[in-house]
DNA sequence: GTCTATAGGCAGATAGAC
DNA sequence: GTCTATCTGCCTATAGAC
């Protein structure tokens, strides 16, 4: 999700982070392993474990700064759309940049494996999914307000069904491999949550 | 997903794949071990090669059970329900009762690890989503007939938001250990498909 | 900061006795 | 069918040189 990392000209820590991402949102946490960001870094384990103690050290940065650039890109629709809408639509894109990547969400993905995570993994895990819903939930009051987005039930419960829906949609388009089944996902939820005419 | 399993009359292959089954919905495939389910068995892991020549074997024959229970328990929702309403809360139920046991759905935490498995365990995985995509299909077209359905857009369309929400609602409340956010999900999702009034 | 060398553990798997 | 014994390989991690 969100904005690109791999910058060449970043520091070892910031390039083992892009590496290890990427492993992870493929292959899961417990589907890397240090040798492989290793080689791919073209150093030592024994130079890996200079920067991050263990792999619990790693995964934990890992999820801080998912989750840092991930607000960031909140706060960016935030400020870049005019209506709830608009919102929810960038939000949408945001989960379609990540399978665009072959990658699954970091978060959903650790999700998977949550009861094979060290526990401070998983507090993390479940911030982040806090933090979305809240967001979400927010847009959706907007939106009912401004009339640019209409549901029944509460905003919460909308808020989570939109969460579900991109990361489960994540999860199977990825593995198709074929984004034609997000879209559908996405265009059936967006459509039913978009007010037809007048806002946007 | 899908009737309880765990027989305690059944022969050594089924009580095998019993145990991987729930490890591997908790744990996921890469989360567990030959040794976890000999000791839990109280056998040797060379009993187990005796059963399962190795691992993609064992995986291989744990969806193949799976997607052959599930089959049936969709039978049994287009036997027992009178309507396609009353099916798509079924197959909600079907989703609850793996997240009340603690759980993920198998193909749901397989399809995160996709890359990481074998080549037949993935094609057996594609499958088993397939089939619930069609079978949702066809209920929602049966829905838009008998009108105790709406949706905008395809059937298809609306089947794969349903499929997706299910999966990342099982995935995220699972993590959470919280049921209500799988029922806020739901209910949202059945609002915006079962007609008001009339049918059921 | 990165290396070589190595420890210690656990994984999947096999041979051969019973 | 299940066992003991064992192999090989990969994993995380550490000590100590440069």
């Amino acid at each position: 999700m969100v904005v690109a990392a791999d910058q060449k000209t970043a520091g070892t820590p910031a390039r083992i982070l892009d590496i290890a991402e990427r492993l992870v949102q493929i292959r899961g946490f417990n589907g890397f392993s240090y040798a492989d960001v290793a080689a791919e870094l073209q150093i030592t384990t024994a130079a890996l474990h200079y920067h991050f103690t263990g792999k619990p050290q790693l995964g934990l940065a890992l999820i801080d700064r998912y989750a840092v650039r991930f607000g960031a890109a909140l706060g960016d629709l935030d400020a870049r759309c005019d209506s709830a809408a608009g919102r929810l639509r960038g939000y949408v894109g945001l989960y379609r940049a990540v399978l665009l990547d072959g990658r699954m969400c970091l978060c959903g993905m650790l999700a998977a494996e949550y009861h094979t995570l060290p526990g401070g993994m998983r507090d993390s895990v479940l911030r982040f999914f806090d933090e979305n819903e809240q967001w979400l939930e927010s847009v959706l009051t907007q939106g009912a307000a401004d009339h640019s987005l209409r549901f029944s039930g509460s905003a919460r419960e909308a808020a989570r069904l939109i969460l579900a829906s991109l990361e489960g949609a994540l999860l199977i388009a990825r593995s198709f491999e074929d984004t034609g089944r997000f879209e559908s996902a996405a265009t059936s939820l967006l459509a039913g949550l978009i007010a037809p005419a007048p806002a946007d």
